[in-house]
DNA sequence: ATATATGTTAATTAAGAGTTAACACTCATT
DNA sequence: AATGAGTGTTAACTCTTAATTAACATATAT
């Protein structure tokens, strides 16, 4: 399917509620995906050293053994070394809360669930394979919800204006490595747009306000780079 | 010109949209690049295979398998490891749509096209050449890793300022090889530039004081060279 | 020994980045 | 249409630090 071989992708699905499951499943099923789920953790766990997933939808709000628990759980078991976790979040629910775990979660996808955006993003998910290709969050701790048009720094949620939102997502792609101030006003502000010496800093100025000295470093001569 | 070699540099161009291939094509190859095209993914991968061009030019969207499905296949190609990729995005598209997707792309350029901005960007890229721009290495346990601007020495990250980096960096293009102060005047401070005598001396002290004295050797009433 | 090239340090200069406030622009609301 | 809040840009200015110089010390070859 969408992975590199010609095999559909499996998917756990895993939620207490059980319209969700039926409604996930109806629509991941239809897209081709090989679909099982479950409607606890703890069977969830168990399906899945047999079942071996691509990926795991992970409800984080369930009964007896929550999203978090099950998700530590996989990431310790080495037969799932290679499973894609993404969460299922209200939208309500704080970042803070989910941001600060270490559980291993390699996304979130948030509630309602829209089925076209759930595909897509299920599908973006395979499509970068495993974990290990998405910025490390926990190392700059740091992470850019692009979803939502926020980052969140130190578990405070921070909204950000679009230039300084896509400024400090452009840095954020590849953590450590120098932007240049060309390459920067290319991506953010666009081939052809003109402006002036100073307008980078300033929006540098508002960042750093924002998120803290520490995070976004000057490399005088050559340009900027996020910490990681 | 990835390389050094004054071979003419090899462009794989992929959109659907034939205007926009033949425009490019026709502006890269009067530039003197040597240009293939393809109207879909699929058949680009196969031919990147074979004619293993420089850099490859990447629509985004496109039916069937999209730029992002082929650019992960392509970073998955141990042929294709040195190819650099750059997607063509429109500009209405936000750069965190983009970015989001860890699909290995080195850069993009946005449409609508404009020739004389897209050959500019094509040679930027090709004369940075990104891929031999991973952290190069020698036995000397000196990383020099130009993306991150920084230096690896004996494990230790270290920071360097712009005229130093480039000195070392200079120095490190062929370890053991010897750099006449003419040289060095060149490439670092730029022909047309005049600096004092001491100039380099102290720069080089400088880079002493922290990599440490053993690198880097003087050859008297000859030049610098790196140990190797 | 002496001439010449390089090493060292501190002081100075210049370049680049940071800061602030004012102004302009864009929307959403009235 | 008028208002106002939030964003983006600019200009004038300050601050920082990298780069350079000057003055002197040391090393090396002949």
């Amino acid at each position: 399917m969408t992975n590199n071989s010609e095999m559909p992708s499996k998917i756990l699905i895993v939620d207490d509620e059980k319209d969700i499951v039926d409604l996930v499943q109806y629509h991941l099923e239809k897209d081709g995906f090989i679909v099982k789920s479950s409607t606890n953790g703890r069977d969830a766990i168990k399906i899945a050293r047999s079942f071996l997933p691509d990926l795991i939808l992970l409800d984080v709000m369930m009964p007896e053994m929550d999203g978090m628990e099950t998700c530590v759980e996989i990431r310790e078991d080495q037969l799932l070394k290679n499973t894609i976790v993404a969460f299922l979040t209200a939208r309500s629910e704080d970042y803070s809360q989910i941001a600060g775990f270490e559980s291993g979660a390699d996304d979130y996808i948030t509630k309602p669930i829209k089925p076209r955006v759930l595909v897509s993003r299920v599908k973006a998910l395979l499509r970068r394979g495993f974990s290990g290709n998405l910025p490390d969050t926990t190392s700059t701790g740091l992470i850019i919800d692009r979803e939502k048009y926020i980052a969140i720094c130190d578990g405070n949620e921070i909204m950000l204006p679009k230039k300084e939102f896509e400024l400090l997502a452009l840095l954020f792609s590849k953590p450590g490595n120098v932007f240049t101030r060309e390459t920067i006003l290319a991506k953010v502000w666009g081939d052809d747009i003109v402006v002036g010496d100073r307008t980078i800093d300033v929006h540098i100025r508002k960042l750093r306000e924002k998120i803290g000295d520490d995070y976004i470093k000057t490399i005088k001569g050559v340009g900027y780079k996020l910490r990681n």
